[in-house]
DNA sequence: GTAACGATGTATCGGGCCGATACATCGGGG
DNA sequence: CCCCGATGTATCGGCCCGATACATCGTTAC
């Protein structure tokens, strides 16, 4: 998962830790908060000695009177490897059902422009499926077991209903706008800094649009 | 984290661990999936070993001619200390900024009405200011490097902004309510689902536009 | 009758990931 | 001059997850 990540990163470009976590915590703003170095590190030598990355030694220039007082340690700089570009398509193309949880999405998602359509939709679909089956269980409980529960715990309910339903629809017009051709999402570069979302409650009865964030994350 | 919200489930009723587990599902269903075996039981010993909780052991069956076959593994009901309940407040007590993460402000939240209002402010605001701050990045981001990024990347940001300003509103109307002294959150339990009561949603009046970061009314 | 299956139930193990911490360099501001 | 914040690499303890194993019970299917 964070192996995607990185290889998905590294493959622009190379880098050292630092700036990939930097880069990783844009990208995956949206999806989890901010890859700790406790991950980081080790999941970089995991990748290097598996041979997806290579270290790029980034020699610092040619002067060589760097004080030897301490070890000098320089940054290191890691790029792919062409195995590495081999797994990264391997790991990206992969729809199992843990391609459907949260976070994976999220990082499948963001590299969603090296993958053909047909796997793109098959990602979609299948994360739809999965939020669509949390949306009815929130609807269950809030239905059936609506009394026995408390008032802040059912507002919780809410708020996952909401965000469920918000995430469906959200799912529904990517799929719609992959089938019909358009690579890359639609709103282009407007104005961003929408007022509040436009796209009205549509019908769905009893769903009382309430305020519903939560996307994924933990 | 698990600590609090096992202690706030065994503070309503003892349980075994299966029942445990379901029942934190859906308490949390909104904010982790499903708590694994292989955390919740590590972590009943744990709080069995600190003295919070202890084994009740339900052995309904005096007959001593259990089949010393197998070792006849009955279900384990675990109950709450006196100790633990204090320890259950403190925890929920805990105003720092590790409350304010995703997965903590969920469990916390799910006990609210276990706490008194001052608290529950301070927790709302707490965690409002912090959506905020992530609505901001996400803002910065879409603003500031647009051009340098993916389609998808930027999809991704938007969806993150929207679902941020979400969260932030729906803040605002739990502390509104708080203030308000009605205690449990609006939206009374029954006339939810049950009729196709048209209430209309109430109208939120203006704080759309432009929602000041920095207004601590503490 | 019994075999298969799914729900109930307890438990462990390997591994990923996090938060805290340590150490080191460098530029700038008080 | 010293402290501070940004840049940078790295480890350690610990929480938590997914997979797996084992065992019982009731129902359904053959």
């Amino acid at each position: 998962m964070l192996d995607l990540a990185i290889l998905g990163l590294l493959h622009e470009s190379p880098m050292h830790g630092y700036e990939l976590r930097k880069q990783l915590s844009t990208k995956l703003g949206a999806i989890r908060a901010a890859i700790s170095y406790g991950s980081l590190y080790p999941t970089l030598r995991r990748l290097q000695t598996a041979g997806w990355i290579t270290e790029a030694g980034e020699t610092p220039a040619d002067d060589a009177d760097v004080p030897p007082l301490t070890s000098r340690r320089g940054r290191v700089v890691y790029k792919i490897t062409a195995e590495g570009k081999e797994r990264f398509q391997d790991l990206l193309a992969q729809v199992g059902p843990e391609a459907y949880e949260d976070a994976a999405f999220g990082v499948h998602f963001a590299f969603f422009s090296r993958i053909d359509v047909d796997i793109r939709l098959r990602i979609l679909e299948g994360r739809r499926r999965k939020v669509e089956e949390r949306r009815e269980g929130f609807r269950e409980v809030l239905q059936r077991a609506a009394e026995r529960l408390d008032a802040y715990t059912l507002e919780l309910q809410r708020h996952g209903l909401d965000a469920a339903d918000r995430e469906v629809r959200w799912l529904e017009e990517l799929i719609a706008n992959e089938r019909s051709g358009r690579t890359p999402p639609p709103r282009g570069a407007e104005g961003e800094l929408r007022p509040p979302s436009p796209r009205a409650t549509d019908s769905t009865p009893p769903l009382t649009a309430r305020p519903g964030p939560d996307d994924s994350a933990e």
